[in-house]
This record gives structure tokens, sequence and C-alpha cells, in this order.
DNA sequence: TGTACATCAGTGAACGCGCGTTCACTGATGTAC
DNA sequence: TGTACATCAGTGAACGCGCGTTCACTGATGTAC
């Protein structure tokens, strides 16, 4: 009595979702249809309706896989970041991951389609929740935490767009992570002649 | 003779970016399709292509039309941002501008469907320019100044992505101008004892 | 162990839809003489 | 000013397409006795 169930085709449910996302990378989001992936996943076009209710709730499941591998590769960036480096390195993750799975990254992020879809705000909730950690652990004596972390994931996550849309060098993964590194560097460490640094105390 | 047409229909093209605009805002870009297009400028539906080559060409019109309000909002907000709370100010139309028109955002900074459109790449310019003139202008002092503009505008951009996807609360439009304005200001303002302000002169 | 039955994953035909794009056309506007 | 002509914005029928979704079905797997 298998969980997920190997009845004819073997696992129908995962075969969809990796077939989801295939065409998601090869296609973008307008090639993830029902049909194709039913066609890529070597099955009538109705069999998917088995395990998706419709094709929304595919592409939330597609969405919220996504959430928890970007989770799984910041985790392994940096067991427990608390030096500002430290961050650096795992915003470089984060933006490489986006890289990597352009278009993963875009349907995880594009407007919710199905914001009560319980599996994907959970997964959602699992990234907020580990980069508030993390800034919680970097900066102890930060004046709000909760600020500075929706700062910091915000620096990140529009770093990634930037590069996604072509907007910033992305030529070789190095000159990324170097201008990830440098710009998350840049705001923590300012120059001591600029407004800011003289500003600090106001 | 006419620069913009006033033949038959008056102004078709005008007419087919604003449809194009208000389609976008109603149904998301899914919603976007020429013959919605044509329907709704009250014309048959090959029309457009008097004026547009095809879908591409009307989508990049409308991306490239967004970039120049955007522009515009921004020099609005503040004529010569010079100190951090200027910049702030320019962040808050910045992210208002997203939320007030957010599918059209998301077309502008989509994955870019036509790279080669001059028009768009003219437009995405000129705001880049205007980001770094804003850092020049704000840090004089700042070591890299391109690096901290990259910072910056990845920030703003990432704060406006998180409002827009619903990550963080977007409840009353002040709420989200203090969001936006704390966030920039804790980056600019790091606590004392926090490790990035010990680390300055690495 | 063997048989009868229930379950339910996957099938395949069919539906109606809106789309992008083509084509030959029509008819209003502007121009030359 | 008036007529003949050229231009070209907009028409409308038609094409082929892939889509999401429905439905009654089939047939392999698992279960009860």
């Amino acid at each position: 009595m298998p969980q997920t169930g190997t009845y004819h085709h073997g696992d129908l449910r995962a075969a969809c979702l990796r077939a989801a996302r295939e065409l998601l990378e090869e296609d973008g989001s307008a090639g993830l249809s029902l049909r194709a992936v039913a066609r890529r996943a070597g099955v009538s076009a109705t069999a998917p309706y088995r395990h998706y209710a419709d094709r929304d709730a595919l592409v939330s499941a597609v969405a919220a896989e996504g959430y928890r591998e970007l989770a799984a590769h910041l985790a392994a960036a940096h067991p427990a970041p608390s030096a500002p480096d430290d961050l650096a390195a795992v915003a470089v993750v984060y933006v490489r991951f986006a890289l990597d799975h352009p278009a993963l990254f875009r349907a995880m992020f594009a407007e919710p389609c199905d914001p009560t879809s319980e599996e994907r705000v959970a997964a959602t909730a699992v990234i907020t929740e580990y980069v508030h950690g993390i800034v919680r652990d970097a900066f102890p004596g930060a004046a709000d935490a909760v600020a500075l972390a929706t700062s910091v994931w915000a620096l990140v996550h529009g770093l990634a767009f930037l590069h996604l849309d072509g907007k910033l060098d992305t030529s070789t993964p190095e000159v990324v992570a170097e201008q990830v590194r440098t710009s998350v560097r840049a705001l923590f460490t300012m120059a001591p002649s600029s407004p800011a640094a003289t500003r600090t105390g106001r």
C-alpha cells in the first residue's frame, strides 16, 4: 500500500511534475500545458486528471517543489550564516538558483495563481523564516531585525530578477557571483564619507 | 500629414496601446491577445496588424510605454535626490508604480520577449542611467558607485516584486511606503553593533 | 490456492473555445493635374 | 474648382492549432472469501 501509488504507470504523479519542470525550462510558462505534460509523460491527455484537479493544481505543485528545492540549496550553502560574508554566500546561491531554473523561479514568484494552495503557502513560509533566522544570527544587534531581514531578502530577490531579466551581466557564473557579493557588501559597508554613514544616529 | 495618422479610426495605434494596458490590468498578461485588443478598440480582428507586426511588437510597445511612465514618475518624485531620505522617497514611488500597475510592471520586467526591440532597450537604459545618477549624487564618496547603484536598484526592485507577489503586507499605501522607507534606511544605517559596521575598513 | 469481485489509474473520442495569422477585398482619405 | 487616380487603414471570411475539460469506457491491480 505505497503512499505514492505504483499502479499502471509507476508513478504518474511524479512523472507529471518532472515533465512540467522540463517544459517550463524549455518553453517558459507558456509551454506548460496539461496536454504537453501528458504527452511528455507518455500518457493520454486526460491521465493527469487522476492526480491533479486542474492546470492550476499542477502549477502550484511545481512551484511548491521549487520552494523546497530553493530552501534546500540555501541551507546547504551555509549551515549557520553568522557574518555578512556568509550571508553573501547564501545570496550567491539564491541568485544562482534563479539563473539555473529561470522559468521555475518565475513560476514560484509569479502572481499567486492559487493563493489558497496550502502546499504553496507552507513552502513560502519556510523561505521567509530562513531569511529572518539568518539575519537574527548575523546581526544580533540590529535595531529592527524584521525590517532588516526584509531588506536583505528584497536585495537578493531583486538581484535575482535583474539578472534573470537581462538587466545585469550574466555571462559567467563567476561574474554573477562577484556582482552579488559586491552588491551585498556595498550595502553593508558604506563608504565612510557617504551621507548615510554620517547620519547613523539619526 | 500628421505623424500619428488620423485616418479612419482616428488613432488606432494609440487605441491599441490603451486597450492592451487595460486588458493587462484586468486579466493579466494571459488576457493580452491581439484579438482582444482589437475587440476592445472596436475594430476588426486584423486591423491592429496595420500598426504592429505581430503580438510581440504590441507587447514590446506596451512595455516601452511602461518604462517611460515609470521614469516620469521617478523624476517627478524628486527632481534631484541627494540624501538617503530622498532616495527612499523615490523608492516608494517605484514600488507604488509596481503596485498600481502590476501586470504592466510584470510585462516590463518579464523575460525579454523581444530583446532586440530598440524602443524597449532604449527605455530600459533611461531607468538604469537615472538610478546610477541618483546614487552618484547621493553618495559622492562611495568607493564603487556602480555597484552601489546596482544594489539600490536591486533592493527597490526586489521590494516591488515581493509586494507584488503578496509576500509582504500591502493592505494600505501607507503601510507599503513605510515598509519601503524602513527597508532602505535599514540598509543605509546599520545598527552600530552589527558586524558590518565593525568591518567597514576590511 | 482459486475464484469472484471491487477499485481506480489510464484511455480515447469528443466538445467548444480563442488564438495568431493569411488573404483578397473595400472604401475613405489625400494628391496630381 | 473638379476630376481621376493612388494610397493604405480597416474588413471579414477562413485556415489550422493547441488548449482545458467532459465522459463513458477498459483493463490491470489488489482484496475477500
